[in-house]
DNA sequence: GTCCCTATACTCGGATAGCAAGTGTCCGAGTATAGGCGG
DNA sequence: CCGCCTATACTCGGACACTTGCTATCCGAGTATAGGGAC
């Protein structure tokens, strides 16, 4: 049972994302230049977060991708089903149905007690992830990461949309 | 994040061997022809969970396999991490600790809040899984199954336990 | 008749192929801008 | 000098190889039994 790391550079991109204001994008290139991973992989996860409607794209040169509803609406969840997909780490595939003691399917009425307590523990795994938000996580970073790291990713944000900006700012 | 469908294996063969009593056992190919499954793939997870010391093997002509300690002691947790491997899904790779705004890797004591986060969310799916044990399955199952099919398990195992006994039934 | 020995058959255990999914990468479609041109 | 047009460069989006780990299988080491032989 091994999760994709593309979830924890999801979140850290969606974390990153949550500190930018009004229309502004960062493209994936950014992103992963930010986080030190491979640009393109980053950029096939971002499409996913884009096809969960957590993430908007906009083309072009000034385009890029940011948050498509408030940071405190972003729950860990949301990122991890889609980046993971939304289906179920335990999936039950009936195996009481079969073999010598099998009977006919429809007397099958509730699930197998098995698949019963593992959707069970899932759920509470869901549940914990549900209740943590990007904006949580950006909120918690000035408490727990150096302070140096603070200012220079905000003085490396500033930069790169300056740089953004001043390449579009004759408009 | 898909979990090997091992673990649902492990967990029911888990659940057949609870009926055994006194020293008896049971070999993996009976455990396989049970549930209807591959008995060389199956006999591979019965193999691990050997080494996680929930079950007990023994060789030669009347061996297979047995648990290691009554059926409330085993937990589906136990069962799982013994199929799965007990490293957490979620692996932080640390990569706060790279790009533009990385720091020296002394000046980061706690860990990450993201990957806090999500081993808060896995320890309390272990929680979950932790609290159910092999026994409670078995407990459940007249509550569940159809009672045809606990007439035609329980006939199956008496009669496999028979044969395998009249061959040795001399001694 | 009883005891011992040997051959047998059945079991687990680890080592060996096949396949799917995640990992990593690349190239094409689309768009806002920058510069040049005409009015 | 101002507005328009075109070429450009940069972006996202989906399609293409590669590696890792799960899936499935087989064969060898070890042991309790069954039968035969000796006493």
């Amino acid at each position: 049972m091994k999760m994709s790391n593309g979830v924890e550079w999801a979140i850290h991109s969606c974390t990153l994302l949550s500190y930018l204001v009004d229309g502004e994008t960062l493209p994936a290139a950014k992103l992963a230049e930010f986080h030190g991973v491979p640009a393109p992989y980053l950029a096939k996860h971002m499409q996913a977060l884009v096809r969960a409607e957590i993430c908007e794209s906009v083309p072009g040169p000034t385009g890029g991708f940011r948050l498509s509803r408030p940071a405190n609406e972003v729950t860990l969840l949301d990122v991890t089903l889609a980046i993971e997909g939304d289906e179920p780490a335990f999936r039950c595939s009936e195996i009481r149905q079969r073999g010598p003691a099998a009977q006919p399917a429809h007397c099958y009425t509730g699930p197998c007690g098995i698949a019963a307590a593992m959707w069970r523990a899932e759920e509470a795994w869901r549940r914990e992830l549900a209740a943590v938000t990007v904006g949580d996580i950006a909120s918690a970073i000035p408490g727990i990461a150096p302070p140096a790291q603070v200012e220079a990713g905000a003085a490396w944000l500033a930069d790169t949309l300056a740089t953004r900006g001043r390449s579009s700012g004759t408009l």
